[in-house]
DNA sequence: ACTTAAATTGACCACCCGGTCATTATTAAA
DNA sequence: TTTAATAATGACCGGGTGGTCAATTTAAGT
């Protein structure tokens, strides 16, 4: 009674399942001003009062989504941060880009979603939304560089945020077009790893 | 009577400017979808009527308003490539990237609209213009980078097409957070001495 | 079997959209 | 000044939106 997903809790797990699936494949096509609650409805086989009854309003259900969504991303992220900690800068980076990979191959629309969420989407509560992501980022990224710090595999008097900010630049945008050019139906534009090797180069030695 | 835009060319300078304005305007605050006919034509202060007689259809306007805040970009860097075309490769960085700052500053408006084409807008055509930028781009920082090889500042034997996605991503994104940084009015976030230094040290240095 | 409570429905609302076109206002030609 | 041609207008159209709520179906309690 004080959450309000609470109802939409307590639905039966199938029909929860239809709901999300369609409210993601929606999300996921559209961006969120253009998403349509009548296509998540038909799509999920309910009807229009029910879907408003379990979520008060169009924001709360793209909340609910895009959590969701942002959480996956995380487990993903976590495991191979965990499984690779023992891992020189260079194989562990290479993990990290494998593991983005896997990611969008196996959940294109919820990569769609993030993608659209970081990349300059009209959702509500957007600056919140990003800033945490930044967050998120930073932290996460911010210990692959310490641990590399630590191990003098980069110079451990480089500025932090810096790099942090060089590696999520390049991540970001290899996996973005990765992801495009899957959509499309590109496949394979992009050799794995060549492009890991480039970019561990980049980071260890320059292009000098 | 050939060009779809011929009834517009032919409009005292003073009103198209006022339909231009007003189209920027909304096309930089909204996405394509988003955005309203009816905004830009109250704006503008004309009727609906000739605004359709002008531009047959809404996609007829934004191809008119996106490939003129094209040009005003690849103006700006063609200028800022062919002034600095005997400094060595960081010199050459640090301008271009004062020449994007530059530009962001005094076209905000022209910025919000190229930063959304270029981040997963949907925008009709998309496909077609995205591809035609990412060839823009090989080509425009190709050069630099082709450039700084032949003087050994960079390797000569390396992937070219590899250096000029890292330059790309880690710039683009630079400029990205920037413009937005300063759209909130978090002014200053960014140090662009240090930034630039940063990134010209990555490139030549790497981080160990 | 009957009653009551809760869950589900979809017709309906006000609003906004891109686009049209008969009507009106303006200009040019005679 | 009258006529003909051209430009500008805004009411109007079909369609889609997020959201509501009286009516109906389903489930539970006795």
């Amino acid at each position: 009674m004080i959450s309000s997903t609470n109802k939409f809790e307590q639905l039966p797990l199938e029909k929860q399942s239809r709901i999300v699936n369609a409210s993601i494949s929606e999300f996921a096509e559209k961006d969120y001003e253009t998403a349509s609650m009548n296509t998540v409805v038909n799509q999920a086989g309910i009807s229009k009062g029910s879907l408003f009854n379990y979520f008060k309003t169009k924001s709360v259900l793209y909340d609910h989504i895009y959590k969701l969504a942002l959480g996956e991303v995380k487990a993903y992220l976590r495991k191979v941060r965990d499984e690779t900690i023992d891992l020189p800068f260079e194989k562990r980076l290479s993990k990290i880009v494998d593991s983005g990979v896997q990611f969008i191959t196996e959940h294109p629309r919820l990569a769609r979603i993030y993608f659209r969420l970081i990349y300059s989407a009209d959702s509500p509560d957007r600056q919140n939304i990003v800033s945490e992501l930044q967050v998120l980022s930073d932290d996460y990224l911010g210990k692959i560089i310490q641990d590399a710090m630590d191990r003098n595999e980069l110079d451990p008097n480089l500025d932090k945020g810096q790099a942090v900010f060089f590696l999520d630049s390049v991540l970001n945008r290899f996996l973005k077009d990765y992801h495009e050019a899957q959509t499309i139906g590109n496949n394979e534009r992009y050799d794995r790893d060549e492009w890991v090797n480039g970019i561990t180069t980049l980071f260890t030695k320059g292009l000098k």
